[in-house]
DNA sequence: TTGTAGGCGTTATCAT
DNA sequence: ATGATAACGCCTACAA
């Protein structure tokens, strides 16, 4: 099938490519006749207009770039799943990229996100990532730009985030309020925020029951496979400290997947042994036994959130009327099944 | 921060557009020192070729477009990550849909991927799909196409996929061996090959161990829901046959993690009490308790292959050098747990 | 109401 | 070794 340009649509009626162009964008100054004229052709043809001439002319490409550090985790699938609704609604298209928590790599994608001319990008940061400059050029590029979940506190841009801190400090305190004292926390990797805020609002919570931190409690999570550091710092707590503790709070739901596999082989049982809170609500807590508790964190919103803003943005860059970053924090809720 | 041209290269150095664009490609008539001012000089500015311009003028995209059903499916997931990590080798770009299992979706965006002009496509195919024209279009636009995991037979184009029946008929003739005699089938939608295949390997091997098949030992999941399929069927199943049934094989591990839920609930002892057998082996399956024996898939290296097809498609196109459609059959493996 | 002409940024052909 | 020119396909200000 040979691919129709105007200029075929033109010859064949033999009228100006003009004339063909305005016939087909329902420019007022086209006669009635010749409009339908060249509409039948076109659809006859099966005339598509070829995007690259558009976006060459235009200047926009009615896409956005969307870089995360994987999709295999349940909460980013439904990042995705939000963001390509929201884009489909708008007629936009969606380029996706997988930072692999590299920042080389992500540092890389984004130059090829703007090189390719996208309108707008979403990222949520790589674990690795603590350098910004990649950030600041799409931001010099005068791109529009929107951090979600993993973000940079630093980069003016607009941002679609969760309350991890307060998320943190609800299920400490809830924890503590059914009376535990001892918690445990399993908490991520040093450098992204997240995992920062929520280890702050565990020992906020602390501090404001009058209990104690203990920093013996707290174990890192960061060789790459959740579910191996849930199992094997969980081997590694009961060494250490017995059954002394009453309760562990985990980064993420795999973390304390591995923690219920650990116990379950060894007989420890949750809740009564040690309770457990974990994080993100992913579809197994609801299906594992015991159920696990976590903290819903509205991943389809999310994405649907910070498509909307890009969204905007483009929008009210097009009409030269800019408009100021905006962080929006999402609502999280306590979810409580049977693990604590 | 401006865009920058190869016009403003060339004004800066006092020399033409094309010796800049001919210096920036290495070309072999330009002389040293010019290639090097204007090397010098484009980093400098930070030049970034325009890939519209590009595009128009090379008729390639550097693009390809992938269509799934959706990635919230650990599967599709790792399969959306083959993909990528191939892409990201040839410097391809991904634009990624979802089709929601929607027939009338995954049209339209087949459409908004040719208007595109992306170099190559890949799809799994809705549930729903069951009129190909969309496809053909794809094929007669000259298009690369590569379909993976969900696949019309009758489509002349490139398949990745896995024996579905082979996978099981091995599965059933795992349980048969086992000594287990009356297996009932939890199975899918009518529609995609995929729940046939599953379903005739199911058949086959009852029939080659000369068990007859009973049709009502086989259950339909198609509510949207795999794991309300499994749970509710689990009742059903009951309800129907009591404890007669020694096995059951589901066509997938949400429903089968269903059906462990059903059977916890209700104190029905797996294996002991009754069998049970998942496909896809999701990452849960290893996780859960009892450990659900399940088919390993290969939904990454499905990725890799299907990707690597249209690549050389798409290079072998570009070289005027046509390639034949070929079919490409992963294997599968039993990876067997606890549950069986 | 219709058409001409210029330009978006790049690349390729052909002169010089 | 360098450059003028045309072309990719589309849009739009301006002329006719």
């Amino acid at each position: 099938m040979k691919t129709i340009t105007l200029k075929q649509i033109a010859e064949e009626l033999n009228i100006s490519v003009t004339t063909v162009s305005k016939a087909l964008k329902d420019y007022p100054d086209v006669s009635k006749k010749t409009r339908q004229r060249v509409l039948d052709l076109a659809k006859d043809l099966n005339y598509i207009p070829n995007s690259f001439a558009v976006s060459l002319r235009m200047q926009q490409s009615k896409t956005i770039g969307v870089i995360v550090p994987a999709t295999v985790h349940h909460f980013f699938s439904n990042v995705i799943k939000g963001i390509l609704k929201e884009a489909e609604k708008k007629d936009y298209l969606v380029i996706l990229l997988h930072s692999n928590e590299n920042y080389e790599l992500e540092k890389k994608q984004v130059d090829l996100l703007i090189s390719k001319g996208v309108d707008g990008i979403l990222i949520s940061l790589s674990n690795k990532t603590n350098n910004f400059e990649h950030l600041q050029k799409i931001i010099d590029h005068d791109i529009p730009l929107v951090l979600f979940d993993k973000i940079a506190k630093t980069v003016k841009c607009s941002k679609v985030i969760v309350d991890d801190r307060k998320a943190a400090y609800d299920v400490v305190s809830h924890l503590i309020k059914k009376g535990h004292r001892r918690i445990a926390h399993f908490r991520g990797d040093l450098n992204p925020q997240n995992s920062i805020d929520r280890f702050l609002g565990y020992k906020q919570a602390l501090l404001d029951h009058d209990i104690d931190f203990d920093p013996t409690l707290v174990y890192m999570c960061n060789n790459n496979s959740d579910f191996e550091d849930g199992y094997s710092n969980a081997e590694k707590l009961l060494k250490d400290h017995g059954k002394t503790i009453d309760a562990i709070f985990t980064i993420t739901d795999v973390i304390a997947i591995g923690i219920i596999k650990y116990f379950t082989d060894h007989n420890i049982k949750i809740p009564e042994d040690i309770a457990l809170f974990g994080f993100s609500n992913w579809f197994m807590a609801s299906v594992i036994s015991p159920a696990l508790s976590s903290v819903e964190q509205h991943g389809y919103e999310m994405g649907e959130k910070s498509a909307h803003i890009v969204f905007q943005e483009i929008d009210s860059k097009h009409n030269d009327m800019p408009i100021e970053p905006q962080i929006v924090v999402l609502p999280t809720e306590l979810i409580i099944r049977d693990s604590c």
